[in-house]
RNA sequence: GCCCCCAUCGUCUAGAGGCCUAGGACGCCACCCUUUCAAGGUGGAGAUCACCGGUUCGAAUCCGGUUGGGGGCACCA
């Protein structure tokens, strides 16, 4: 066995185009990412589409976009856009190493760590049904192992095709997994698994194992799904005689009940979390922390300080539970950190494009303050771009009258403002005076300010979120203020005499 | 069923024998600030460190067992 430690460090993510980049995936890639970065070592990029029929090139682009959306490059990859392999090693995506593969197989036939497999599926499932039915562990009995040559003949003008099976010596595995320590499996109890499909299909187990060696990968780190599938792959390395790299399982990221994360229960498409609003920064700064610390207490950092800090010694060895609080929470940390201009520029792709470039400028620090997701600005400043009959219909009479007020109270306090913004002409429209003079008539009408401005906020915005009145009256201009006063005015007059 | 991994506030975590009557953050509650919503500030509730036993003068930290949780056992990756 030879000793990885003297090799370049070489790392890779090998995300399978089976489905949009997942949260898991992402972060695995970060994790090794981090630690390529952090030692100086090189990072290459696997494209594990053997699967033909669930592999598509919409989840490869997905994959690669959002990879590079977060931020996470590589020195080594497949071509994009007709361009050139990126790296000697290639090529990077399996479904053009066929051959290699092929000739792999071939070798360990010959040398009798493999074996052809006659069982249809069926005979497979039927095995299977028994051995659960006799509370026996579920693996393949080694029926062809016996098989004779008339057998195989048999089989073959019956017109069946065979699978190739590796042969699993009965031998304990042990190895020093990078974050687990000492871990030891008794492989006589596994049963021989298939490595190449009866359609000639090389699969999951056996190509990886062939690439992690002839890509030099020094440094295996994977989510801890493939703690129990590493002696399978320790057994393959040494029956064809390969370097064995040093293997590393992260935890994994578990949905609210604990269990492994899932489509089902929770969002896992990065995209997803794209469309929402998050910023990648804060998504690179959430993920590194589910299942790393700094070892300190500090918990906002970049991509480069990240890698700067990262390393293996301070991964955790228990899951870590998905937790959308405290992603949201970030998220709000890092919008705030951006100025005016930046956050222009990101919400742009959020907004109506009835917004100007110059209207989303000034929303953005009006609502800065109270953003979580950026999509969410589209319903901050949805008042802004509605008509007036649209906005009329958001609200009820409900929303206009505050608890223990009558609809006459809100009505004198529609009309106040009202009157207060129709002394005013366009000159003179500003929040800071438009402030003042509501607050002074709240003031002498000896009302508490919450009851004067919240029909004023239910009337302007219509909306439940609420951008800061003031400014939102600003951005919509006086007439279309005074409009919606009035229409509040008579929807709470014509409601409040029928209630 | 078999094998493997894991176990500190609801959640993410600090902690690698005495600094811990267990610290930070998110969430929650209260107050302050703002005569609006947030943001911000201050304070609070919240963990007998899963349980039992051992080692030690001393254990969240080391060892063993128990319980609980998770993962794997495909002609998916």
């Amino acid at each position: 066995m030879s000793d990885t430690s003297e090799r370049p460090i070489r790392v890779r993510m090998a995300p399978s185009p089976t489905g949009p980049l997942h949260i898991g995936t992402a972060r695995t890639s970060l994790y090794n990412y981090l630690f390529a970065r952090h030692h100086g070592g090189t990072y290459v990029l696997r494209v594990e589409d053997t699967d033909a029929a669930r592999s598509t090139v919409e989840h490869e682009r997905d994959i690669i976009d959002n990879l590079h959306w977060l931020g996470i490059s590589w020195d080594e990859g497949p071509q994009v856009a007709g361009g050139e392999d990126i790296g000697s090693f290639g090529p990077y995506r399996q479904s053009q190493r066929m051959e290699l593969y092929a000739a792999e197989a071939s070798r360990l036939l010959e040398a009798g760590h493999a074996y052809h497999c006659w069982c249809t599926p069926e005979e497979l499932e039927a095995v299977r049904r028994q051995q659960e039915a006799n509370r026996e562990a579920p693996r393949y009995n080694g029926r062809c192992l016996r098989l004779t040559d008339a057998d195989r003949q048999q089989f073959a003008a019956e017109g069946r095709r065979p699978a190739v099976r590796f042969r699993v010596p009965a031998e304990t595995i042990r190895f020093d997994d990078l974050i687990r320590g000492e871990v030891e499996f008794d492989n006589s109890l596994l049963g021989d698994f298939v490595i190449v499909r009866a359609d000639g299909v090389p699969l999951y187990h056996f190509v990886v194992v062939i690439d992690d060696e002839k890509m030099g990968i020094t440094h295996v780190i994977r989510g801890e799904d493939h703690l129990s599938n590493t002696p399978k792959h320790i057994a393959l390395i040494r029956a064809l005689g390969y370097a064995e790299p040093r293997f590393g399982h992260i935890p994994l990221i578990l949905n609210p009940d604990r269990s492994k994360m899932s489509k089902r229960k929770s969002q896992t498409a990065i995209t997803a979390f794209r469309e929402q609003g998050y910023l990648p920064e804060a998504l690179v700064n959430f993920l590194a922390f589910l299942g790393w610390s700094p070892g300190t207490e500090e918990e906002i950092f970049t991509l480069d300080e990240l890698s700067q800090r990262f390393d293996l010694d301070h991964v955790h060895k228990a899951g870590a539970v998905f937790d959308q609080d405290r992603l949201d929470h970030l998220n709000g940390v890092y919008i705030r950190s951006l100025t005016d201009e930046q956050l222009a520029l990101r919400l742009r792709p959020f907004l109506p494009d009835a917004l100007d470039d110059e209207a989303v400028l000034r929303v953005a620090p009006l609502i800065k303050e109270r953003l979580v997701r950026l999509a969410d600005a589209a319903e901050l400043t949805a008042f802004l771009t509605e008509s007036d009959g649209e906005v009329a219909a958001l609200y009820g009479v409900d929303q206009l009258v505050p608890k223990g007020r009558t609809p006459a109270d809100a009505a004198t306090a529609l009309r106040v403002a009202r009157d207060t913004l129709a002394e005013l002409d366009d000159r003179d429209f500003a929040a800071d005076v438009l402030e003042s003079r509501s607050r002074n008539a709240a003031d002498g009408l000896g009302w508490k300010a919450g009851d004067f401005f919240r029909p004023l906020r239910a009337a302007v915005t219509g909306r439940r979120v609420s951008p800061p009145l003031f400014g939102s009256m600003e951005l919509l201009g006086r007439g279309r203020v005074l409009a919606r006063l009035d229409a509040a005015l008579d929807k709470v007059a014509t409601n409040g005499a029928n209630a």
